[in-house]
DNA sequence: AAGATCATATTTGTCAGACAAATGACAAGT
DNA sequence: ACTTGTCATTTGTCTGACAAATATGATCTT
């Protein structure tokens, strides 16, 4: 949600954040076995207690493997845990080429349109109104950022609504992930096309319950963000 | 992947699971204050170095925040990373409820036809063979483990083969939480119903590549696959 | 010479105690 | 009533030590 200030964070925080985009980057291949606890510590000037706090993290995520006496190995990516948020911004911050940013965006067209249907069939009269307050708040946007957040605002709401949590977690993960690109393309973008009828369209189909309206227009009102970020791509 | 043995892990690896479990079974509820660390590490009879790295991969993945001074509290599920497989797992030991099986289902039948439509688009041919291994591995099951274990590994290769890491590792977070429900029905199911043919329908719209018809095919083994799971708890 | 067995050194795992930094609570002063 | 400052408590960090595991190489056996 917030963004990291990257001052004045715990030390085992930092820690984990250098070696994990390390790790994750590709800086640190798959199966290099690296330096031992002690070495490792007094490289990052930090002690050895902080040193292994972090690696537990490290390893919780699926990123390294420790053994005693072998010492700690970066794991296959196919062990990591892809959909942690952490990973998945670093590699975000380590790799914004277009291969990732599609599985992304493939992740988003197969997750929202199956979620609004799953909200147009079980949203309580609240969370309605939440995604309502969304859309309000997005015609009132007074520049690009707050239309963005209003729009997060929007689409989160609607994931809520599903009263799935899982799906709602996989969503903010992805999204987050997602917002830092769309950002950028949004201000590249000179004739940003505002898709707010799309949105209202969404909202009515979910305030109606039809789950079949609602999944097709939210397909198009993803469609046209993809057209958007390509668009800014072209230009920036 | 594999059973984790209770016995001889490292003390860290306890103290996780001990407060993880507490935590995401509402032992501990949301907001609650715990114990200062020193407290709570002579209550559970490790030092307090074990029990602050066992607290930090619990914050990492959002099932507590601590603050100085304030101490630890465990924070709203909402931030909770509930596509974690340790929270996912640990809800499923604690919360055998139909509704979050529901959950489940839900998170793979919105999965599985998108990923089939992928893999069938997108596939090697070396990703193919590794499909119909599975497939053939089913065929020759000698009893209901070693094809439940064949059935994980053909669905496993099919989102492999979709080459959308994203997607895959959803998938194998939601199957293995699955797996354990699964098999639980399919013992107590007496008229099983393998649906063989459909694996193989499915197979051969990949190999096609006929991403609508593999989609279909998918989405009826699951509607089978529901069934069971129905039948097995009545009989249960 | 090849293989099995054992000793050792190295590395992670765990512990205990200390101090630093942050901060909520409360007292004092305006 | 509000601000300010002190204080005590809790987490954050560091240090040094020992226990447990195990890869490596030496030694012994065949």
């Amino acid at each position: 949600m917030a963004l990291k200030a990257g001052g004045t964070r715990n030390l085992h925080a930092r820690v984990i954040e250098e070696i994990g985009e390390s790790i994750v980057s590709g800086v640190l291949r798959p199966g290099e076995p690296l330096p031992g606890e002690s070495q490792l510590a007094e490289q990052m000037s930090v002690s050895r207690t902080v040193l292994r706090e972090a690696l537990k993290v490290l390893a919780a995520k699926g990123l390294i493997e420790t053994r005693q006496k072998t010492g700690m190995r970066v794991r296959d990516p196919a062990f990591w845990n892809h959909l942690d948020a952490d990973v998945l911004s670093w590699r975000c911050a380590a790799m914004p080429t277009e291969d990732f940013v599609e599985k992304l965006v493939e992740m988003r067209e197969i997750i929202e349109p199956a979620a609004v249907m799953a909200a147009a069939r079980r949203r309580s009269p609240e969370q309605l109104e939440a995604i309502g307050a969304a859309l309000d708040a997005m015609e009132d946007a007074p520049d690009l950022d707050a239309w963005a957040a209003a729009d997060l605002r929007f689409h989160d709401a609607v994931l809520v609504a599903t009263n799935n949590e899982l799906l709602s977690s996989l969503f903010s993960v992805v999204e987050t992930a997602l917002a830092t690109f769309f950002i950028m393309s949004a201000r590249t973008a000179k004739n940003f096309k505002y898709s707010l009828p799309q949105h209202r369209t969404v909202y009515e189909a979910i305030r109606r319950r039809r789950p079949n309206e609602a999944a097709t227009a939210m397909r198009s009102m993803i469609a046209d963000s993809r057209a958007n970020m390509r668009k800014g791509k072209r230009q920036g």
